[in-house]
DNA sequence: TATCAAAGTGTAAGTAACTTACATGCATTG
DNA sequence: CAATGCATGTAAGTTACTTACACTTTGATA
C-alpha cells in the first residue's frame, strides 16, 4: 500500500530550489493551503499569474502525477495537519482543544504500541487462553484492577469461565487452587506489586499457565510463561490521564478476537445464548455486539 | 475555522437508507476506503455496477456537492483517520494482521468519535463536574459498568468523592440519597436500561444534576440534564470487540482533563497525597501517573 | 387489482477540467 | 556571438464530471 505522501512538506523542502514561475505557484499554494484544497488548476494559475502548465509542471515536481494527484495529496495533507497544529487562524474553544489534545494523545500512544507488540508473544498467549479451561484476571490499583475486570468481561462472553480479583490475599488465596489448564492473567502497569508476582508464582508453582500483561522489563514479565510487554512514555502533563490503560485494554481486545476465531462455531453458540437472555431487556436485538 | 465535514460517519450514518443502487456504491466505498480515494467515478460506477450518474448522486445524498467535492472530502476524511496506520504489508504474519486489525479499527472509531463529539456538551459536563461535592458513576451490564469504575477511578484523584455501582437495586436506592451539588453520572451504550432512567429521574428529582454518556438519541439522553452522545456504528463482525467503551474511556479522559484544569492547584495537592501514599509500596514515585 | 404519482435509475449529450505536444524565449557557456 | 538547454506559454487533445431527459420501479389509493 502506498504510504500517504505529505505534499506540504515536500513543498517546504523544495521552496526556493522551483524554477522561477513554479515558486510563485509554491508561495500562493503555501500562504492559501486550506484555500487551495478548493481550488482547480486553472483558478490557481491566475491567483499565481502563471499559466496551467506551470501549475502542472509544479504538481510533477513535488513528486506527484498531475493536478488530480495535487490536489488529492495536499487535500489529506491540509486536513492531517490542521488537526495537531492547531494552526493560528484557528479559533477552537477551549473544550475543543481539550478533545483534540486528548484523543490526539490517545491515538499516539495506541501506534505506539502497535509498534512494540511481540506478535509472537501474542500469538502464544492467544494459544493458552483458547485452551484455557478457566482464566482468573488480576490485577491492583484502580486501573489495572479495572482492566481485569474488563479482561473478565471479554472472555466470558466466549464461553470460557472467567474472574477477576483485585484483593491482594484473595489473589494469593485462589492462585493455590489453580492447576493445569487454568490461565492466571497478571496486569500491571508497573509490574512491581507482590501481590501479583506472588500469585503468579504460586499458581505456577501448581500447574496453571501465566500470562502476564505489563511494562517492558518489569519483574512481572519475567516471572510468567508468556508476557507481553509495553513500554509506553507516560505523558509529563500530570494533568493529562495517561494512556496506558486504554492500551491494555486494546490488547486485551486484540487477545479475544483472536481467541474468538480460534473457536468460531463455539463462540457462536455462547453469544446466541447471551443474547437470547437479553431479548426481554432491550428492542434492539439485532446482530451488534452484546451487552451495554 | 473549516470544519471538515466527516463524510465517512456521514456514509455511516446513512448505510442502510440509501436508495438500493446507491446503497451499492456505499457498500463499495466503505469497504474499500482507501482505494475509493485514488479511484475516478466512472471506476467506482464499474466496480459498484450501477452508472455513473448514480455515483454522482450518491455524491450529493451523502451531502457532497458532486463527485469531485466528494472524493476530495473522502481523501480528507480518511487520511485523518488512517493517519497512524503504516497499511498492513503482505508478509504479516496472522497475529500481526490481528494486531493491526483490532488497533487501526480502534483508531478509526476514535477518530470518529472525536467529530461527533458536541464541545458545548462537553463544556457544561465539565463545569457541572467541576464544582461536584460529589459524583456517582452508574452503569449496568459488564461493559458500562467498568467504564463507570473507570470513571471514579478518574475523578477520586482529582479531589472529589467518587463512587461506582453496576446493582440497579442500590443505584435507585443511592440515587434517592442525593441532592443539590451531587452528581450522578449514567453510562450505558444502549441508553435504554431501565435502572438507570429510574435513578436518574430519581436523583434530579431530588434537587442532584445529571450527566449521561450514551448513544446520541436513547432515552437516557434525553432524560439527563447534560448528556454526552455518541454514534458509533458497532462493527458487524461479531468476532471483534465492540470499541464504543474505548470510546467512553477516552470521553471521560477528556472529562476528567477538563476537570483536572478547572482545579489545577488542589489537584496538584491531592496527586501529592496519593502518591506519598504509595512510596512504600513501590520503587518508583517519579512524577508519573499514579496507580497501578 | 388497476392506476397514478413519486422516487429511482440509466443513457447520452454537454461542459468543465486536466494533460500533453510543441513553439518560443531566455540564460548560460564555450 | 552562437549554440545549447532549460523554462514557459499556447493551444489542441483527452479525460472526467455534470445534467437533462426518458424509462422503470415502487408504493399508495380507489
Amino acid at each position: 500500500m502506498t504510504k500517504i505522501i505529505d505534499v506540504i512538506s515536500q513543498m517546504r523542502k523544495l521552496d526556493g530550489k522551483f524554477p522561477k514561475r513554479e515558486q510563485r505557484v509554491a508561495d500562493f499554494v503555501l500562504s492559501n493551503l486550506e484555500r487551495a484544497t478548493r481550488l482547480t488548476q486553472n483558478e490557481i494559475s491566475e491567483a499565481a499569474d502563471v499559466s496551467v502548465a506551470t501549475v502542472n509542471r509544479f504538481c510533477q515536481t513535488v513528486g506527484c502525477e498531475g493536478f488530480r494527484d495535487f490536489n488529492i495529496k495536499l487535500a489529506q495533507s491540509v486536513a492531517v495537519s490542521l488537526q495537531y497544529l492547531g494552526g493560528p487562524s484557528r479559533t477552537d474553544s477551549e473544550s475543543e482543544q481539550l478533545v483534540t489534545q486528548v484523543f490526539g494523545a490517545l491515538v499516539d500512544t495506541l501506534n505506539l504500541a502497535r509498534f512494540q507488540l511481540d506478535s509472537e508473544a501474542v500469538e502464544q498467549a492467544v494459544s493458552v487462553l483458547a485452551n484455557a479451561r478457566r482464566i482468573s484476571f488480576i490485577g491492583v490499583g484502580g486501573g489495572s484492577a479495572n482492566v481485569a475486570r474488563e479482561g473478565a468481561n471479554r472472555f466470558f462472553r466466549l464461553g470460557i469461565p472467567t474472574e477477576a480479583h483485585a484483593d491482594g490475599y484473595f489473589q494469593r488465596m485462589l492462585a493455590s487452587t489453580l492447576s493445569d489448564g487454568d490461565v492466571i492473567f497478571a496486569i500491571s502497569a508497573s509490574g512491581q506489586p507482590a501481590e501479583l508476582l506472588d500469585s503468579v508464582a504460586i499458581a505456577r508453582q501448581y500447574g496453571a499457565r501465566s500470562i502476564s500483561l505489563t511494562k517492558a522489563g518489569a519483574p512481572l514479565a519475567r516471572s510468567a510463561d508468556v508476557s507481553i510487554e509495553i513500554d509506553i512514555p507516560e505523558d509529563q502533563d500530570i494533568y493529562k490521564p495517561s494512556a496506558s490503560r486504554l492500551v491494555f485494554i486494546a490488547i486485551i481486545d486484540v487477545l479475544a478476537a483472536g481467541t474468538a476465531r480460534k473457536r468460531p462455531e463455539l463462540v457462536k453458540e455462547y453469544l446466541r445464548r447471551i443474547r437470547t437472555s437479553m431479548i426481554a431487556l432491550s428492542e434492539d436485538t439485532g446482530p451488534k455486539p452484546i451487552g451495554d
